[in-house]
Formats: structure tokens, C-alpha cells, sequence
DNA sequence: TCTGGGGTCCTAGGACCC
DNA sequence: TCTGGGGTCCTAGGACCC
């Protein structure tokens, strides 16, 4: 007997409800707040330097344009369509996001932000229908109040909410409300799910599953407990787990503080010169070490890397990265950019076409909890920090510089297609009241 | 011409120790 | 002739996520 009947037999019921609410194709539901003549037309949101496409409304995807698609490949259907491009702005998703969010946890006591557009609920307590009517009134209430539409799966696992949020999307007869919590619904939308469309089956686990003929979320609950643990760890044990109603991967309530935090772009012409590296190196430095700050946090080491296009196979290839260790925990800019400026020196190799580059900080901490010896000048690194934070956070961000990070920057990435800020800076919304 | 960015977790294997 | 073995810790790289 295979693990999931056995479950099935021994709980025939279960009253644990997890719901996922995931807002739909959020970046272009975003865009359309600001201008809803665009609600009904095909809409595509392009990734940074305006490399591939992110979000597609519904109208593009039925025009055939796949995620993650390069824009320069899609252009065709995109022009002869008429489909509205926008680059990514995420200080304006950044803001809608915080609003989906607070008007979420007016619904529930536990939640979890998982990402920018997802979110998980516990709604334990509820009958069946009485959860379908309160959903409902979600979706309703985050319409209205934010203008964003989301879908909601509920069931008894994380990883089973996953798959009843797809079902809800996918699917006009739930009106974007799918609930699985009988054992006879959740067979039926396993039988339903790819095992590529699984959270936490991807690409490769995907192919080799598929190579046993393992094709759905249903076939894979059938495997034996063992053979899943001895070829794929772990993590496939906990989905297989969670597939079969068993919860593994718990409600995160508080959110924990990161661990490494990254800032890298793809330039948006090839780079060749040391200086340019140097400057791009330097202003992603500055902005990551800006990050932790905004955090609290301190970094402990970091490092930067560099690569040329991979994509491009007629050119010659290279790629490097160094570690380079902080005399002390410090979210210091000058003392994180003078460390990355000694290591882009050392991995510079001259002659080849530089795609991109990026500055990572590692074992981060609280900056209260990580005082040392040596940082004797803690004070006067926090008060100039400080400063420098607020002239930026007041008067625009740059305003202040290293003088390292450049001043033209001709290699910072492209963004040619944005829309104003609409929410969070006061001369981008007067910009655009005037265009329209 | 043009192919994103930022995270987490797990694991295999090397270094080191006794 | 014959060259231990087991435990721990660390790290780089891989796989996954949105």
C-alpha cells in the first residue's frame, strides 16, 4: 500500500487550513492601477537592464509570449500586437505590496509575506463553505481597497495550497477560490498538476522524475518513501511529505533577518576597462552596504564577481569571483567599497567583454549584538553613515557619492520603457498628471 | 545590437584532528 | 609487501524559489 493511501486511511479528516493568496501576474496589475485604460489589453513587465520579459498580463499570454523570454525575441509579436512594455519598477511594486499586505493581515492573525505578490494565511476554524465565503470577501476587499486581483488556494499543507492557488488560477469555475481539503479534491487536482508545476520540483528534478515516467503531482505521491530520500535528499522528502497532507514546512510568522544580501546589474553595454569596473563595483558597494543599514545589520565578509556574456558563445569567456574578509562586522560604505576595489584588482583580466558584476556581504548580523575591539571607531562610522543616508533618503539618492562610483556611469543598465513613481515621489507624480 | 536579480537550503568533499 | 579510520567543521557549488 502506498504511503498516501495509508495516511488517507488513518486521517480521514484533517482541520489544518493554509491559504496562499497570490496576486495575478502582479507587476502589469500594478501598472493598470495608474492606468486603467490598459485593464483588457495585453500588458508585459520587462526584467532590469530591459533584458527578458516578467510578467505578462493574461491578454499576453494568450498572444503566445513565454516567461522569461528575452524581449528582443518577442518584439515581433509585441509590436505587431500592440502590447504596452513596461521596464521593472520596483519602488512602485515595492509600495503596492506593502498595501496588499497590511489589508491581508486584517483577515488573519498568522501570516507569512513569503515574497512580494504571495502571501500565507492560517485560517483554521472555518467550515468548508464558510472559508469559500471568506475568501471571497478577501479577494473582494483587496480589489477594492488596493486594486490588485489575487487568487487564493487553500488546503492543509503548504505545498497542497500551492497547487489549489494554480487550479484557482488556472480555472474560471472556482472564481479564484480553490479549496482542497477532502481527500477526494486533493487526489483530483494532483492527477491535474505537472510534476514541473510541484513547489520544490524544478527544472532538474523534473527531467529525472520524468524519466520514471512520474509526470504528475499524483504519480509522484505513489513513489516508495525511501527511494525519494535516497534520490533526492531531504527537500524531495518534504514535498512528497507535504503532497501527501503530512505538514513540514511551517508558517514563518516572523521574518527572519537575512543572511547575505546582494546587489549586482548586467551593464547595459560590454564593459572592457578596469575604471568602469571599478565604478560599477563601487556604486553597487555603496548601494548594498545602504541595504544592510536600512536592516540594521553588519557584514562580516563579501565578495564580488565578475562575467562576461555567456550567452555570446563567439566571444572568449571568463568569470571569477574573490572572498574578501572585513577587519570587523561593518555596514561602513567607504570601508565595504576600499574592499571591493581591492578585489576587483585582483580578478580583472584584461581583454575580455564584461557582462556583469556584483558585490555580495556575508554573515550578517545585528549591529547592536557584534561589537568588537576593534572597531574603535563605531560612533563617528554610524554618525557619518547616518548623515549620509538621510542627505540621500531626503535629496535623492546619489546626491552624496563616493567620488569611485563615477559620474557618467555610461555602463549602468538600460530602463527605457518606466512609469513614474506614482506612489512614493511627489515630482514623478506631477510628471505624470502633466502627460496625461 | 539586445538574454534579470536576489535570496535560501542542502550536500559532497576536502581539511583537519585525534 | 604492508601506509588507519572516524568524526567534525567548513565551503563551494548546485538546486530551488519568486
Amino acid at each position: 500500500m502506498s504511503y498516501i493511501k495509508q495516511l488517507q486511511n488513518n486521517h480521514p479528516s484533517q482541520n489544518n487550513s493554509i491559504a496562499l493568496i497570490d496576486c495575478n501576474n502582479f507587476y502589469a496589475s500594478c501598472e493598470r492601477i495608474f492606468n486603467p485604460r490598459l485593464i483588457g489589453k495585453p500588458i508585459v513587465v520587462l526584467s532590469n537592464n530591459d533584458g527578458c520579459i516578467i510578467t505578462r498580463s493574461a491578454e499576453a499570454k494568450e498572444l503566445g509570449i513565454k516567461m522569461g523570454e528575452p524581449y528582443f525575441k518577442a518584439k515581433k509579436i509585441i509590436d505587431k500586437n500592440n502590447v504596452k512594455v513596461f521596464s521593472s519598477n520596483y519602488s512602485l511594486y515595492g509600495d503596492i505590496s506593502q498595501r496588499v499586505m497590511e489589508t491581508l493581515a486584517r483577515f488573519a492573525s498568522d501570516v507569512e509575506i513569503y515574497s512580494i505578490d504571495e502571501a500565507f494565511l492560517g485560517l483554521n476554524g472555518f467550515e468548508n463553505y464558510e472559508l469559500s465565503k471568506y475568501c471571497q470577501y478577501i479577494r473582494r476587499t483587496i480589489k477594492q481597497w488596493v486594486g490588485i486581483p489575487v487568487s487564493i488556494g487553500v488546503s492543509t499543507t503548504k505545498t497542497l495550497s500551492k497547487i489549489a492557488n494554480n487550479l484557482a488560477k488556472k480555472n474560471k469555475k472556482y472564481d479564484g477560490v480553490c479549496i482542497l481539503k477532502s481527500w477526494f479534491d486533493i487526489n483530483e487536482a494532483l492527477k491535474l498538476t505537472s510534476i514541473e508545476d510541484v513547489w520544490g520540483i524544478g527544472r532538474r528534478l523534473s527531467v529525472f522524475l520524468k524519466k520514471y515516467k512520474i509526470n504528475t503531482a499524483y504519480d509522484f505521491t505513489q513513489l516508495d518513501k525511501g527511494w525519494i530520500r535516497k534520490n533526492m535528499g531531504v527537500v524531495g522528502e518534504k514535498t512528497f511529505l507535504e503532497l501527501c497532507g503530512v505538514s513540514c514546512i511551517k508558517l514563518e510568522l516572523i521574518p527572519s533577518d537575512k543572511k547575505s544580501c546582494c546587489v549586482s546589474r548586467s551593464f547595459s553595454k560590454p564593459v572592457e576597462k578596469i575604471d568602469d569596473l571599478e565604478e560599477s563595483v563601487s556604486s553597487y558597494g555603496t548601494r548594498v552596504a545602504e541595504k544592510i543599514r536600512e536592516e540594521g545589520l553588519v557584514a562580516e565578509s563579501m565578495s564580488i564577481f565578475v562575467l562576461t556574456n555567456y550567452f555570446n558563445r563567439k566571444e572568449k569567456q571568463y568569470s571569477n569571483s574573490i572572498k574578501l574578509q572585513l577587519p570587523y562586522p561593518t555596514n561602513n560604505s567607504i570601508k565595504i567599497v576600499k574592499r571591493a576595489l581591492e578585489g576587483i584588482k585582483k580578478i580583472y583580466r584584461q581583454g575580455y567583454r564584461y557582462k556583469k558584476a556584483g558585490v555580495i556581504l556575508y554573515g550578517l548580523t545585528k549591529a547592536k549584538q557584534t561589537r568588537g575591539l576593534l572597531d574603535y571607531d563605531r560612533e563617528s562610522s554610524d554618525s557619518i553613515m547616518n548623515t549620509l543616508d538621510r542627505i540621500n533618503e531626503r535629496y535623492g539618492s546619489s546626491t552624496i557619492r563616493l567620488a569611485s562610483e563615477g559620474v557618467d556611469k555610461s555602463w549602468s543598465m538600460r530602463r527605457e520603457s518606466v512609469s513614474p513613481c506614482y506612489t512614493t515621489r511627489f515630482d514623478d507624480l506631477v510628471e505624470a498628471k502633466l502627460s496625461l
